[in-house]
RNA sequence: CGCGGGGUGGAGCAGUGGUAGCUCGUCGGGCUCAUAACCCGAAGGUCGUUGGUUCAAGUCCAGCCCCCGCAA
């Protein structure tokens, strides 16, 4: 192979270049992608990493840079970190990419650069598209009750996750998976995944399905709104909202004025006609009851603003001191 | 120097300068077909740390360490 490329090629400047290692640029940000990240470079060279900049983190303020950004570094790898990657161009057009690889990023890519790279841009997003497009595809999936959702690889155009799909992959959601749970499953999947579906990008006889506009929902990424428990919502409601959002960011609601972190819950077959929606009902072994309109929640691991996480019974404990819980109203 | 709450038996919390308390758990005993129920009893704390004020400090003052909520 050598003396073929010696032999024939020498000369031949352009045949060179496309002989030339692949160059890659991956794009991305969290854990996820950083694991991701890890996959890939077991069998393949990545020219250079682009992610989010350098954020103050935490309560000291503290600079962190994000674990794509580790990889990176630990590997050796070239780091970009456009502050907006639409105005700042210039130095990934000089990579000159042939493939991108995006996944969890975190910024819009402007068409010059998803037309930059001959093999295209590719996204690793974590559902099954069109289901749950956009950034927050992980948790919505819980938090809608879904049963099954998975990986996807697919070409990124100009539009939030509606390009032509490449691969998938399902992943079962058990009634007990946590967003933190379903992550490391979809995480494993997802950088396997990518590994098995890039040979075929790479030479061309990928798959190529477009997403069915019909069939489309969306994920968005979680707001304030969305971790507050409404308890005139029905118990299974709550329950996926609340194992939906464990373990970042989590979900809340107030007692006595202050913010109440609920992390795990249990739903039980008790209902309160007499009480109100988030009237507390009863003590358990493990938490405490609650009343919500379909019937009655137990939250099991709590988190009272300024301390730390505790068990609902050891809640109503610090509590009782002063006064029982039951028939207190949570809000 | 982003805003704020907090460190007291194993857990969660009270404690207003003068004997270290409550609920739960644990251990022992009792009752019970049984239990997360009930009854009786016991163990377990140099009160984050260093210094200061005081006849006397968990409590007041100063510094340091650590934990956490919000914001980002």
């Amino acid at each position: 192979m050598d003396m073929d490329f010696y032999n024939d090629k020498e000369f031949d400047l352009d045949s060179i270049e496309v002989e030339k290692e692949l160059q890659i640029v991956y794009m991305g940000t969290p854990e996820f992608s950083a694991e991701v990240l890890k996959e890939l470079l077991k069998k393949y060279k990545v020219r250079a990493v682009v992610t989010q900049p350098d954020r103050k983190v935490g309560r000291g303020g503290n600079v962190s840079f994000s674990p794509v950004k580790q990889v990176a570094l630990d590997n050796n790898i070239l780091v970009i970190q456009p502050e907006k990657i639409r105005d700042d161009i210039e130095e990934i057009i000089n990579l000159r990419p042939d493939l991108i690889i995006t996944c969890a990023y975190g910024q819009i890519l402007s068409k010059g650069i998803l037309n930059l790279p001959r093999l295209g841009c590719i996204n690793v997003h974590a559902s099954l598209l069109p289901k749950l497009r956009g950034g927050a595809p992980i948790h919505r999936a819980i938090m809608n009750g879904y049963k099954k959702t998975g990986v996807t690889i697919m070409y990124m155009n100009e539009h939030m996750d509606e390009g032509d799909m490449i691969s998938k992959e399902e992943v079962e959601i058990t009634d007990t998976d946590t967003a933190e749970s379903l992550h490391d499953k979809l995480m494993n999947v997802g950088k396997k995944l990518l590994v098995e579906t890039l040979p075929s990008i790479i030479d061309g006889t990928n798959n190529r399905e477009k997403q069915d506009e019909s069939q489309a929902t969306y994920g968005f990424v979680i707001t304030k709104e969305d971790e507050k428990i409404d308890f005139s919502k029905s118990k299974q409601t709550i329950y996926n909202q609340i194992r939906g959002l464990n373990s970042w960011p989590g979900s809340y609601c107030y007692y006595k004025g202050e913010v109440l972190k609920v992390w795990e819950s249990y739903i039980t077959d008790n209902y309160y006609a007499e009480k109100i929606d988030g009237e507390i009902t009863n003590l358990y072994k493990d938490g405490f009851g609650v009343k919500v309109s379909n019937g009655e929640i137990v939250f099991k691991t709590v988190q009272p603003a300024g301390k730390k996480r505790m068990s609902g019974i050891d809640f109503a404990n610090g509590e009782a001191n002063k006064e029982s819980i039951l028939g207190k109203i949570l809000g």
